[in-house]
DNA sequence: ATAAATTCCTATTATATCGGTAGGAATTAT
DNA sequence: ATAATTCCTACCGATATAATAGGAATTTAT
């Protein structure tokens, strides 16, 4: 599973995605409330998807929020990562942080590896995939149909 | 990441597969040693597995665990939902243990739930063909390729 | 019958992570 | 100056993880 950061994280990305038409900052109490996200906590959340690049801010009264970057270069993968670590099951199949199995005998020829090694490979590649964009248009497409 | 208990009864259940050539049961402490897992960590998680219904047991002096079902029978998935719970990462998209999120306002249309549906069948489905078999002829592949 | 070896069962512990709260400092528009 | 906002640090309770400890129950071998 996923933790809460995660998805409130993802939540509050979309949000910005849709709302974002002109440049105006939206304050962190707005998509609070619109993503039933608790005020205090989506704000630590901000401040970290702001230090990693994704968002901007503007300080003071009239601040708030938008995003950095554009919306397709904005991918689930990404933002897991930033808040949960490693998306691969095993620590000896991840590609950024790396580490052997303490117990395990000879790696390179691992059955269960391989295994992990191939679901890891599938889920980075849809979760990279799955930009904010891509995820508008999902909703869109659920909501034409009937 | 999936939990030590999954990873040790997962390298577990490959040895017996293995080792398991006669009906002899194989003794805790010899797979714990093999296998490099606490002795009394493994103890618990082998009750689990035959509890299960994955192994079975024979108790008292020369007694010890063996398959109770075919190695093509048992695989990574079940194994996992065993101890670590829901293989999906999001609790609205589990078939077994489904539960809303508190704060998802339309999920009939939500595109995040979308993109985590398809990862999570596919994981699954990748999971469900991982079967102590597969483990081993991946294992024998690797070996044989220099 | 007895001893030895083993699984089975119940508690306990230390450590870390998760989800969230509290309070105030710094910054900016009006 | 004032009001509104982001930014920053610290804290807290609950739960899960990865074990360890000790002994009861069971079975085989002698």
């Amino acid at each position: 599973m996923i933790s809460k950061k995660t998805k409130y994280a993802i939540n509050a990305l979309v949000y910005l995605a849709k709302e974002n038409k002109g440049t105006e900052p939206i304050q962190i109490s707005k998509i609070a409330e619109s993503e039933n996200i608790p005020r205090k906590f989506l704000e630590a959340i901000l401040l970290v998807l702001k230090n990693a690049g994704l968002l901007s801010s503007r300080k003071g009264k009239a601040g708030g929020y938008f995003l950095h970057k554009s919306p397709d270069e904005i991918n689930i993968a990404d933002v897991m990562r930033l808040f949960d670590g490693p998306i691969a099951l095993l620590p000896c199949v991840t590609h950024n942080y790396y580490e052997r199995c303490e117990e395990c005998k000879d790696e390179a020829n691992c059955g269960i590896r391989s295994v992990f090694a191939d679901v890891r490979n599938e889920t980075v590649n849809m979760l990279k995939h799955a930009t904010l964009t891509e995820i508008m248009h999902r909703a869109e497409a659920m909501k034409k149909e009937i």
